[in-house]
DNA sequence: CTGAAAGCGCTAACAA
DNA sequence: TTGTTAGCGCTTTCAG
């Protein structure tokens, strides 16, 4: 912090030879306030180069224009491209914004909330970390009296506003599209199922294997964090059934990319062997050879509406109301790694 | 911030029937305060569920405990481990980081730079924009007389404390490997020759040229922003030379990966036609096929020396010492796209 | 239209 | 060992 003193509104009263509380009526614009007046002030301000301490502000006002988002992870462009546009949106209203991330850690999950908590922010917008089952540090936000806002991964335990996608869609689309590929034997590499996405995902994979008459099988059906080291193990036991799959289906394109990278250091054929699809539209799924198939989650537009979503309970500060819900329609990009035609 | 009021410090004071600068004292461990006084206010405050309002601290105290942090791109897997190891450091110092993007936009960086001198941050770790010619922002911080501190990419006309590692070296090792391999006309895919890094990469790679008795041609030497579509454009561009070039070396690995693309595009085998090299080591230059090769930088290093040259300046608050500049050795990590043998 | 004064929550001299 | 007091910089009633 400074150590060259900042000018103060204090200062700026003594050289006009008025008060401080007139100079913060003139540059608040207060109406009562005479314009020649207004003028002065503004005009000495620049001259002083003033600008306002916000400690001082957010103390007086019980309000500090900080908004804090928690992701698991800002490396994945689906979560740094959230940010971004959480950041542009709510950059618009005057707020700045706080990014952590909890790198899938619940521990640094509850120290995160702590520390955006003492910062005072006004509200916390937030991805579960998948090593989180507990939450009540996330009920520690609501006992601050600040909005709770939850994107792509909520839980259902958790009645706060929140926005993703039709997970359960999603499967759908997936599912729909490799049996149109013939496939009849899909594997699932899905994330914990505590987690609502995820649990969704699963869902709609069976549901959508009963809709096209497949059998829904245990063996093909896994569970885990979903990184690439994941991926990479959940594969390695699948080629390890007597009856290996056609297909594999994972939550996640880190997991997507690692179940690649054993297929192929088998030698076999992606997708003519077995089929390959992933979630989250990373870029490197379409670095990759072959090209991973997978599902677009609309990033962009889910960062714009969690920052909404703030900012309307933030406006009405009315934390009783009932949760919001939004949900994005998913989009399935279909690539090298699943089309067999 | 809180509607439900949150204990203050008065409140515990009330409770115990003593006065609040007692409180304050004994949360702080004053040795003047008696041991008795002290476990009574503790356990008071603990039971009270009281958490020290920050602001109020920082106003006090002219010190806000919060470091900015300016990267060019989250994304990129190189800035955002530098973000995670300058955050570790900083936690457990007691400092929380703010992070902030500026896209490789000046303007977004110079309001970043207005955003984080707002908040009052005690200091700032920046690495500079592409976009990012005038540097009066910059002065704007050592005007408010707390420590800058770079990484990566600095400016010679910025005298301030940094780290980075040593870009005329690398070009050496590059090069050298190139000869190596037989090549004999290296083209150069440079950053914009006005950021500090980019500069000593020209001059190291001219320098190991004339080292290997290889001809500087100009019309191999070419300046962009180093992104995937600059690296298109320029291996574009190289290729329609009468005389191709048999060896590329890209200053960034997203525009390696560019020249990469439009090099399969046009059916010319890498390495055997032309030879590729990045720099950063992004985790997708092993990914693609065919791998790249690249300059590791040593990223967590890097985050962690910023820190610790932030926390030394703040220290002893002595920004008129002369600036340190710290310089990391960099590591050649030889892949597929390089690799004629 | 402007001023006086109180206070946000905390700390730190100085007193007692 | 504890209390008193002033003040960080700002906003906001309430008077004038």
């Amino acid at each position: 912090m400074a150590n060259k003193k900042n000018t103060t509104i204090k200062d700026i009263a003594n050289v006009l030879g008025i008060t401080p509380s007139a100079v913060s009526k003139a540059l608040s614009d207060h109406p009562r306030i005479s314009v020649k007046t207004k003028e002065a002030v503004r005009e000495t301000a620049k001259k002083m180069d003033y600008r306002p301490n916000r400690l001082a502000v957010s103390l007086r006002k019980g309000k500090s224009n900080l908004v804090g988002v928690i992701v698991p992870r800002a490396k994945s462009n689906f979560f740094s491209s959230i940010v971004e546009n959480i950041e542009k949106s709510l950059n618009q209203e005057g707020y700045n914004v706080i990014i952590t991330q909890s790198n899938e850690s619940y521990k640094k999950e509850c120290s995160n909330i702590d520390a955006l908590l003492q910062i005072q922010v006004d509200g916390i917008i937030a991805s579960i970390s998948n090593d989180t089952t507990d939450l009540n540090h996330y009920k520690k936000i609501e006992q601050n009296g600040i909005p709770l806002i939850m994107f792509d991964r909520g839980m259902k335990e958790l009645e706060v506003d929140s926005v993703g996608i039709n997970d359960y869609l999603s499967s759908h689309l997936v599912i729909e599209h490799l049996t149109k590929q013939s496939c009849k034997r899909i594997a699932h590499i899905g994330g914990y199922s505590h987690i609502r996405i995820y649990k969704n995902r699963l869902k709609g994979y069976k549901n959508a294997l009963k809709k096209y008459n497949l059998p829904i099988l245990e063996e093909l059906i896994l569970e885990g964090d979903l990184t690439k080291q994941d991926g990479r193990k959940k594969m390695t036991q699948l080629l390890k059934l007597t009856k290996r799959p056609d297909a594999v289906y994972a939550s996640g394109d880190y997991a997507a990319l690692g179940a690649l990278q054993v297929l192929l250091e088998n030698n076999i054929r992606v997708p003519e062997d077995i089929a390959l699809v992933g979630f989250s539209n990373e870029p490197f799924t379409s670095l990759v050879t072959p090209s991973i198939t997978t599902v677009n989650q609309h990033s962009e537009k889910i960062g714009q509406i969690a920052a909404e979503l703030f900012l309307k309970k933030n406006l009405k500060s009315d934390l009783e109301k009932a949760p919001e819900y939004v949900v994005l329609e998913p989009e399935l990009i279909i690539r090298e790694s699943s089309k067999r035609q």
